[in-house]
DNA sequence: TTGAAAGCGCTAACAA
DNA sequence: TTGTTAGCGCTTTCAA
């Protein structure tokens, strides 16, 4: 029919039959079924966002964001958390292809198998990364300069003194955990530093344990990088705990800004990244696609987002002030 | 053809003519097209979510517990955050609706509409309302027990000698704010006390201000009961920056449990509840109704979920309160 | 127990 | 500029 036209604005409908289509449209209280669309072939006005956990503030305010963009441009966003399982994130960007989805911003827990990803794009599901890169296809990705934010925390450290500086974390296989360390050790080996990695302190036992294994010696760390937000609340429990102070006894510097960072004693210095930039970035990166979908060969982009530091208090290089710095 | 019978396995179907389908589906690698189901007027086989806020833990909780949940059961989740707009909340629904979606799990930022969701109800999305009520319509829901929470909080304080309790937060409009304060008013007037309500602190400044207009006084109050999370680290900041000590000079008890309660100084005693099992029941009710949805008239379920005095230090009567240090 | 026919609502291709 | 025809992949009805 000419309705069909008129709906999709195509330009050779005459004005006049047009507003009276558009009249008609009114008074039959008309809907779209986007269902028979889709049988056509044409795509659902729908993204897919699969991230680790979004029980996690970081991705919670990252599919905030993202959410609210893509309703901005029209689409439903359809939320999976992987649970860090890189099957199950497979399995579901697959589902999102058979869909018809339009595009999907993938947060991957590991290196999901190229050769079926390649299949799931090959199908008009365009893929964007963030957070943590997506190896083997050309996907366009968006990450955080992990790396250099590590080193600026050791460089912090080194320039006020310290020399025993520990790396303390887990989860040292995830892509920016291992990133962060690659920036402590890059940092520590400049300045002709011994690293001192303990990479499997998971939980306030873990982080007590370790506490207690290193205080007594001669050699033990004057400072602390801890390479995520759930290591230095751990740590600062355990330095509560075993009466050691920070940070005039042992300094501490944690990637992963949070909210209450500045407000509890004492404030934590931390390397933050920004949950929105990140997402924002990637969501425009996955509209480009989806809107330029037939072009050939463009070249996949990468953008690098920078973590920063925020010297508060732990670090015990901060002029003490009842002042604190607030949250990123 | 006789395809569609094995998919859906009707009994019709002789085993040897099934088995031969299916080999031929394995073959030929066949993925049913549901955009086909749609257009012959069956539902999705996904649920939406709405939630005010999903970068808000507590929400982001329920949304990472939701997910998971219809994962299991088939279903895709479709996650919307409404800013608290009720408009927006309302329209996404109807979004919904038109989408087929099997069913809608919502927390509503007010009070939307009753004509326009009940024709949303009637489009055969049936609605389950979990954390605030949706009043009017006949729907399931899921509540916290946030007025009696509040109570015990408040009865708590009293029973520990404290006559001046005040009662601070702010989006009192919203319904769990304003369950609590109706608890905070009950426990007062069973025991004689009279209230004293300060329902606009909604910054750190704001509590500043509070703290200033309120210490000086010889009827200062001896504890607080703050209404949210976010009142309460306002209210911590605000003591600590005008050298009030909690508890020895006040007492607190916020409303909403956090991660990081027992961790910062003093530990915070908090009123809790349970993010998961509200997400649980609200999505097993859900389920119900979509699996039962030609049932006539099944009257609507309501349930309620405890809140729970977790008692730590800022409340000043714990049994193992300890010294708090002064922050390192 | 199986097959054939029709149609869900839309759009692409063509005809008028 | 508008209308007609056909078909997307499935299910439902009826016939074989």
């Amino acid at each position: 029919m000419t309705v069909s036209r008129v709906i999709n604005d195509h330009p050779a409908v005459k004005p006049n039959t047009k507003k009276k289509v558009l009249t008609a449209i009114q008074q039959l209280g008309y809907e779209r079924n986007e269902a028979a669309g889709l049988l056509k072939g044409q795509r659902a006005m729908m993204i897919g966002l699969i991230v680790p956990d979004l029980s996690d503030v970081f991705f919670a305010i990252c599919a905030n964001t993202i959410e609210k963009l893509a309703r901005e441009s029209g689409y439903l966003t359809l939320i999976v958390s992987s649970g860090h399982d890189v099957e199950l994130e497979i399995q579901q960007a697959e589902l999102m292809a058979r869909r018809k989805l339009s595009g999907l911003l993938l947060v991957t827990s590991g290196a999901p198998d190229a050769e079926r990803m390649k299949r799931v794009i090959a199908e008009g599901l365009p893929i964007v990364a963030f957070d943590r890169p997506l190896d083997g296809l050309g996907t366009d990705a968006v990450l955080i300069e992990n790396r250099l934010g590590a080193e600026e925390a050791v460089e912090h450290l080194i320039a006020h003194g310290h020399k025993r500086i520990a790396c303390v974390g887990f989860d040292s296989d995830a892509y920016p955990v291992a990133e962060r360390v690659k920036g402590y050790r890059s940092a520590m080996s400049l300045h002709g530093l011994r690293p001192n990695l303990s990479m499997k302190v998971d939980s306030l036992e873990g982080a007590t344990k370790w506490v207690d294994s290193v205080r007594l010696k001669a050699d033990a760390p004057t400072a602390v990088f801890a390479t995520n937000y759930r290591t230095t609340v751990h740590l600062l429990r355990a330095f509560s705990e075993r009466k050691v102070k920070v940070p005039s006894e042992v300094a501490l510097i944690g990637f992963d800004d949070f909210e209450l960072a500045p407000v509890i004693a004492p404030p934590v210095t931390t390397v933050g990244q920004s949950a929105v930039d990140l997402a924002r970035r990637a969501f425009r990166l996955l509209l480009d696609r989806i809107e330029r979908a037939g072009d050939t060969e463009r070249s996949p982009e990468k953008i690098l987002l920078p973590a920063t530091l925020i010297v508060r208090e732990s670090c015990g290089v901060h002029p003490r002030s009842k002042k604190t710095a607030e949250p990123a």
